[in-house]
DNA sequence: TGTAAATTGTTTACATGTAAACCTATTTGA
DNA sequence: TCAAATAGGTTTACATGTAAACAATTTACA
C-alpha cells in the first residue's frame, strides 16, 4: 500500500496492515479533530457539545420530553443524562417537572434563555461546518455520507445472537 | 434532499439544511458508535482506548519516550497524559525514569506485561475491525479514506495567523 | 389481590478530556 | 553572571462517558 497522509500524521514507520484499519482510523481521527473544533466554539458560548445536543433535541421536539427519551436520542448510556440535565438546569437552560400521572417520570423543558443561546450559536456554527468540510464537492459529500452510512450497517442487527431461532415468527 | 438513513436515525423531522451538515454528523456519529464497540473490547482486556493507544505508540517506537512526545502523538492536550501514565504505571504496564541530563524530562518505557497484553488483543481487534467495516469493498475503503483525508486538510494551515511573514527563512 | 418483574431515574466509582495556574530545570541574553 | 523567558510536567477544577448497584413506581400475572 502506498504511503498515506494518515500514515504520516501518525508517524507510523510502516504502512497499514489493511485498508480496513486505515479507513477505520481515518474515521476516528477525523471525528476527533472536528469535535475539537466544534467543542471550542460551543465553549465560547458557555456550552459543551453534549449540552448543545440536548438543547437541539428539546428545541426540535418543541415540547417537554422525558429524560430517557432525550438520553436515547443522544445515543448515550442512561446515567450520564442525570448530571447533564443537572448542569443545564443550574444554568437555567432547562427546567424539570415531575409527572403526576407516573411519578417516576421527569419532564425536561427548554427555556427561552436556551433558545436565545441556540440562536446566537447558529450562524457561527454553520460557518464552522463550512470551513471544516466546505471544500469537498457536492458529489464528494454525498459519497462520503453514503460510505459512512454503509459502514454503520455493520452495527444494525443485534449480533444475530437470536437465543432461540425456532421461536418468534 | 432525499431522506437519508442518518435523518431517520436522528429522528429528525426535516431534511438536513445542507450536505455539509449531513456529512459532518455522519462522521461524528460513525466514529462514536465504532469507538463504543472498540472501547468495549479493550475493557474486556483491562484497558481503555487511550491506554491502548499509548502502549501502541510505545511499542512502535521500541524505546523509552518522553511524556510530551507520547502526548503529541496522541493529539491530546498535555495535562491528560500525566494521569494516563499514572494509571498505566500502577498497572505495571509502563515504567517512568527521570532523565539525568535534563531533570525536567521523564522517560516512559513499556513493560513485558504490556507487550503480552497487546499481543492478546491483536487478533480479536483485527476481527472487530473486519466486522465493523469489512463489508465495504476495497474501492470503497480507499475512497472513504481519500475523502476523510481531504476533509482533514481544512485543519492544516495554522489559520494563516503567520505572526510575521518576513522572519524565519 | 399480592408479589415478582419491568420501568425510570439516581448515585457511586473510575477513566478521560479541556483549560488555567504552577513548579522546576534549562536556556537566553543583556 | 544573573534575571527573564522557555520547556517539561503536574495539579486543580470541571464536564463527560461507562458500568454497576439502588430507589421509587408501575405493571403484569399467577
Amino acid at each position: 500500500m502506498a504511503d498515506s497522509r494518515l500514515q504520516r500524521e501518525l508517524r507510523k514507520k510502516r504502512p497499514f496492515e489493511s485498508r480496513e484499519q486505515e479507513a477505520l482510523l481515518n474515521i476516528l481521527r477525523t471525528s476527533d479533530q472536528f469535535q475539537n473544533q466544534i467543542g471550542r466554539l460551543f465553549r465560547k458560548h458557555g456550552l459543551t457539545s453534549s449540552q448543545y445536543n440536548v438543547l437541539r433535541i428539546l428545541r426540535g421536539e418543541a415540547k417537554p420530553m422525558r429524560s430517557l427519551e432525550v438520553a436515547e436520542r443522544m445515543i448515550q448510556v442512561v446515567p450520564a443524562i442525570t448530571g447533564l440535565i443537572d448542569r443545564l438546569e443550574s444554568h437555567k437552560l432547562v427546567t424539570r417537572h415531575r409527572c403526576n400521572k407516573d411519578r417516576r417520570v421527569v419532564y425536561i423543558q427548554i427555556t427561552r434563555k436556551a433558545l436565545a443561546v441556540l440562536n446566537r450559536i447558529g450562524e457561527p456554527l454553520d460557518e464552522l461546518h463550512n470551513r471544516l468540510i466546505g471544500h469537498l464537492t457536492r458529489a464528494e459529500l454525498k459519497e462520503l455520507s453514503r460510505l459512512l452510512e454503509k459502514a454503520r450497517t455493520s452495527l444494525e442487527d443485534p449480533d444475530d445472537r437470536a437465543p432461540d431461532p425456532t421461536s418468534h415468527h
